[in-house]
Parts: structure tokens; C-alpha cells; sequence
RNA sequence: GCCCCCGUAGCUCAGUGGACAGAGCGACUGCCUUCUAAGCAGUGGGUCGCAGGUUCGAAUCCUGCCGGGGGCGCCA
């Protein structure tokens, strides 16, 4: 027997039923019960907040509802409860017994590799574009922070049955494409670069290894392809390195040379959303909640970064029409949102295609300062550097640590410790810990796991190590729902702690009485499972020995 | 001026309506003849930026203000 389970789910049915029982009918409208890990063990293993949510619903005590809920619950759960307590303004406190315990132990480790997979899934397909940097230089450490994330993100979705694809969009035409060709060409010459060229080192090295390909420095244009693809290979290889592999990479010339930027122009006019004005063409972009009105061609007839965009995205929705887009920005590019969904629904798709999350910004500090972050001046943290100095662990651990929305800060003396103080080995090292116990107990001819075969008392620590597990689906669900895996970084650092304290309290190989060692080699599997999938979730190895 | 994000312990941050607010780092104190001490336990530390409002209940929702960051091109 496999698959997924959700233990905390049943019991929240359970008491869903209850309430559905005294109210007589379904819950429409008001909220649904929580069912939450309270504050203080005083409180119980769970506690739900059902009482107070009906109250008002039927205009009776909440403390009084509460009797009744904890009498009916009492019954449904039968031996699974201990006892039920009710404390403060109508809370009911949920007391689990060893029952409880070990039959949910026991389906947890049925679960095998599905364990922590929500039976519910998300379903669906998402395409998230993310990282897109530009060809003109390699990637940043910032770049490995939108690399890291929009990963992990497909993973988590791919872990609850979404398809998700990843693509790459490269703006290798224009302006930027130009002063990139012209960059080298004047290091091929010896010169300084032109004014808003670019600085980088790298531009020089580009220079010298065309030049031993025999390429002249007449013709930018050629200097810039061959440059961009120079850079390209070199960005596919850094973000190999930290084990993102992307399903498409799509180019704005592409587009351009297959005619897409024309027939996004053609469907948008078809719409009746753009107009001619000073000798350029404008998106009516204020008709969908823009601040102004977008250029799409210029005044000369060149089309605008703008155009190429809403061309690709075009593109993906009927590439994919079952699918919902998902843009993973830069908090530079945060002014863009608003034009681009206008630009989707201008196209006639419905808002719900587009989902677009901005991550704000990376400070590399060292020693306490931080680095100077400037592509251009060619002043800037390689995400390769960054790499080789901390290793693809802990750079994609520090990046998804933090909130899509919050700056973060990468301190390398502390990324670059192999000490307790660096939270990835602290998750490493449990998984790592458990393999070694797994190991001596299959050379010391230990008992075969097993989860619920045995009568004892569960202890505090075992409680607790459950418990945690139990919570890995919704945990799952709510990281994959809000597109936020730091969640999964914080629950994987408290699962180690869980057991790391069990280690302390129970011995495994050996343990003294009926069943007990059988059930703690069980308990150490599934918590090397629950490890090593959100490890996995995170894109981050899980060694067996450290 | 307008838009977006942030403001929670000395530092970096979790916590998008529930019970006296949490973690990691830093500081201080203990624990290795015992399954990995890359570990564990304990101590100290906060007017959740400020002021109102909604609610039985607000760090969380609403309004205003203050502080920090980012963005407001026929650049990309």
C-alpha cells in the first residue's frame, strides 16, 4: 500500500463533519475551522477554533457550542483522542493518543516516495519564464536568486501534479545588442569602450578568443552574434551548475525574423487597441488599468522592447492555451506588470492567464559589506563565481530562504562555513545522520522497520518528530499555491531540528522493548523521506554521509 | 508628484484574523567512554515604525503619517 496521505486533512474532516452535524447543513459561507498546531503543548496536539466560528451562526455561547463539539468529536474519534479540553474564549484543545500516533507513523511510512504529496493536487499547467537576463554579459548572483526560485517553484508544482515548463526569453536585438557589438569590437581594436558600452573584463575576453577565430572588427553586427552566443553557452553552463535546466529558451529576433512582433500588431489592431501618434504606434494600454499609453513601433519603424515582449507572450498563450503564464521579474522591472497584463488582455486573453511575481534584490556581503552590483560597469558578482565560492547548495539554499519580497542579504562568511551555523548543512547534516543510523542498523541485523507494531508510549520527542511530518502536504500545498518556496526552507530546517532532538532522547539500533526499535527505524525513514523530498524540492542534494 | 515592496529581538528574517509574538546568527552557560558534537539543552533579549479604525479577537484587514529600497523613456 502507497500513496498520498494527508493525515492533518482527515482530522480536520473530522471535525468539519461535526460542525456540519450541529449546524445541520453544509458550510457555505463563514469560515472554515482551523485546525492548527497551537503555541503551547499545554494546549494539545491541535486545536481548532470551531466553536467561535459558529457562535454567531447559532446565536448561542461559543463555549457552549464548544461542549457539544468536543462530545461528538469525542465519538467520531474514538480512540485516536485522548481527551479534548476547551480553554480561552472557545477553543477546543485536541489531546492525541499513542493510537493516533502510531497508526499515523504507520501511514506516513506506507506513503513512500508519494509522502508529502497533497491528495489533492494543483493540476494545470504553468509556464514560468524566469532569470532572462540579457545576452550581453553573464549572469549575476541576483540572476541565481530568480534561477533558484523559479525552480523550485516548478518543482513544488510538478511535486502536486501541475505541468509546469520553464522557459528563457532572450532580448538579443536593439539598442543594447548594438552597443554590445560595438563593445568588442573596440577591445578587438585596443580602444576604450564607447560611451554606455560595455566594461566588463568578460568583453575583452569575448575579443580575443573572435579574433583567434579570425573574425575582424569591421562588422559589429557579426561581433554581437557571435558574442551573444558566446555568452549564451556560457549562461546555459553556469545555470547547469546549480541544476536548472530550462525546457525553452526564446529568442526576441526569433520572433522577429518569424514575423510574430507583425501579427501580435495585426491581432492588437484587429482588437481595436492602438493608434498612430506623432509618427509612432501606441498601445491603448489605459483601457486595462495602465498608467499611460505604451509605444510599440517608433516614430522610425523600429519596434520597441515593448512589442517584442508582448509578441512572446502571445506566443506562449497559443503555444500553451491550457496553460497560465507566470513571470518571475526583477524588482527593476516592477513598473512593467501593468503594461504587460494590459498587453494580454488587449490580445483578447483573460486576466487569468497572467501571474507575474517580482523578486526584490540580492546584496552579496562580505565581511559586512556589501558588494557593487553594475552590469554595465562591468562591476558585478558572477553568479559562476559565486558558485564555485559557496557550492549550487547552499547559493540556491541562501536564495530561497527569503520571501520573494524581501531583499536579500547573501552573507558569504556565513554561506561558506561548513559549521552548524550554516543552516544548509543543518539540513544536510540530519539527512546525512539518518543514513548512518540506517546503516548500522541494517549491519547490525536490526529489526525490520515498522511503524504501529508495537503497544508502548510514544515519547514527546517521537510526538513531535510525527507531527511534523503529518504536515508536510498542506505544507506543500500552501508553498506551491503562494509560489513560496522559502516556506519549504524553514519547514526543512524545523523537520531537522525535530530530529535532532529525537536523536538525543530515543536510541534507534537497540532500543529496549517490544516493537520499539522497529517502530523508531521506521519513524528515521520517513523522516529521511520527508528530508530528502523537500531537499529535493529545493533543488538542494541530500547526502547519505557528511 | 505617482506606483510597487519593506519596517517584528543587537543582526538577518518567518509569521496574510486567533490564546502570554517565533527561528537562525551573535552573546552568556552547560553536554562528546553512548546510533555522525556539521549536534543538543539552558539564559538573556521585542511599545510587531507611529496614530486612528473594523472585529469577541489585529503583527496580520482599512485609512493617514514617518522611515528605507525600487520603479515611473519612442532604453532594455
Amino acid at each position: 500500500m502507497s500513496g498520498p496521505v494527508d493525515p492533518v486533512t482527515e482530522l480536520r474532516a473530522a471535525v468539519i463533519s461535526c460542525v456540519e452535524d450541529l449546524r445541520g447543513g453544509s458550510l457555505e459561507g463563514g469560515g472554515v475551522p482551523s485546525l492548527e498546531r497551537p503555541p503551547k503543548a499545554e494546549f494539545g496536539d491541535y486545536s481548532t477554533n470551531a466553536a467561535m466560528l459558529l457562535a454567531p451562526v447559532l446565536d448561542r455561547s461559543p463555549r457552549e457550542i464548544a461542549e457539544e463539539l468536543a462530545s461528538k468529536l469525542s465519538e467520531t474519534l474514538s480512540d485516536r483522542i485522548e481527551r479534548i479540553e476547551i480553554a480561552g474564549p472557545g477553543f477546543l484543545n485536541l489531546f492525541m493518543s499513542d493510537a493516533w500516533y502510531r497508526g499515523t507513523a504507520a501511514e506516513l511510512a506506507a506513503a513512500g516516495e508519494d509522502l508529502g504529496r497533497p491528495p489533492q493536487g494543483v493540476g494545470g499547467t504553468l509556464l514560468i519564464e524566469f532569470v532572462s537576463a540579457n545576452p550581453t554579459g553573464p549572469l549575476t548572483a541576483a540572476a541565481g536568486r530568480h534561477a533558484s526560485y523559479g525552480d523550485a517553484v516548478a518543482r513544488l508544482l510538478e511535486f502536486t501534479g501541475t505541468r509546469a515548463i520553464r522557459e528563457y526569453y532572450m532580448n538579443d536585438m536593439g539598442a543594447q545588442m548594438e552597443r554590445f557589438g560595438l563593445s568588442i569590437a573596440a577591445r578587438m581594436k585596443g580602444e576604450g569602450v564607447p560611451e554606455d558600452g560595455y566594461e566588463g573584463d568578460y568583453v575583452v575576453e569575448i575579443a580575443e578568443r573572435l579574433v583567434a577565430d579570425g573574425m575582424g572588427a569591421d562588422d559589429p553586427n557579426a561581433l554581437s552574434l557571435a558574442g551573444e552566443e558566446i555568452i549564451v553557452s556560457g549562461i546555459k553552463d553556469t545555470l547547469s551548475g546549480l541544476g536548472v535546466e530550462f525546457d525553452h529558451w526564446s529568442s526576441e529576433r526569433a520572433l522577429h525574423d518569424a514575423g510574430s512582433l507583425q501579427r501580435a500588431l495585426d491581432d492588437l489592431a484587429e482588437h481595436g487597441h492602438i493608434y498612430e501618434k506623432e509618427g509612432a504606434t501606441w498601445l491603448r494600454s489605459t483601457e486595462f488599468g495602465d498608467d499611460k499609453d505604451r509605444v510599440l513601433l517608433r516614430s522610425g519603424g523600429e519596434p520597441t522592447y515593448f512589442l517584442g515582449d508582448v509578441a512572446y507572450h502571445r506566443d506562449k498563450l497559443e503555444r500553451y492555451p491550457e496553460a497560465t503564464l507566470f513571470d518571475v521579474l526583477g524588482a527593476d522591472h516592477h513598473g512593467y506588470v501593468s503594461r504587460i497584463k494590459a498587453s494580454v488582455e488587449a490580445l483578447g486573453f483573460g486576466d487569468d492567464r497572467l501571474e507575474i511575481s517580482i523578486m526584490q534584490l540580492v546584496n552579496v556581503v562580505e565581511g559586512g559589506e556589501k558588494a557593487q552590483m553594475s552590469k554595465r560597469k562591468g562591476e558585478f558578482v558572477t553568479l559562476e563565481s559565486l558558485i564555485e565560492d559557496i557550492g549550487p547548495d547552499a547559493t540556491r539554499f541562501f536564495m530561497l530562504q527569503r520571501s520573494n519580497d524581501t531583499t536579500v542579504d547573501l552573507d558569504l562568511d556565513l554561506a561558506r562555513q561548513t559549521s552548524s551555523d550554516n543552516p544548509v548543512y543543518y539540513v544536510q547534516y540530519a539527512h546525512a545522520r539518518i543514513s548512518s543510523i540506517l546503516r548500522k542498523a541494517a549491519a547490525e541485523g536490526a529489526a525490520a522497520p515498522d511503524a504501529g507494531g508495537f503497544e508502548g508510549g510514544v515519547d514527546p520527542s517521537e510526538r513531535q518528530l510525527i507531527k511534523r511530518i503529518a504536515e508536510l502536504p498542506a505544507e506543500v500545498l500552501e508553498a506551491a499555491e503562494r509560489r513560496a518556496p522559502h516556506r519549504i526552507c524553514a519547514y526543512a530546517m524545523a523537520t531537522a531540528a525535530d530530529f535532532h532532538a529525537f536523536y538525543r532522547d530515543c536510541q534507534v539500533v537497540g532500543a529496549e522493548g517490544d516493537g520499539v526499535e522497529a517502530s523508531r527505524l521506521a519513524l528515521c525513514g520517513v523522516t529521511r523521506q520527508t528530508l530528502a523530498t523537500t531537499l529535493g524540492l529545493l533543488g538542494i542534494s541530500a547526502p547519505e554521509r557528511m
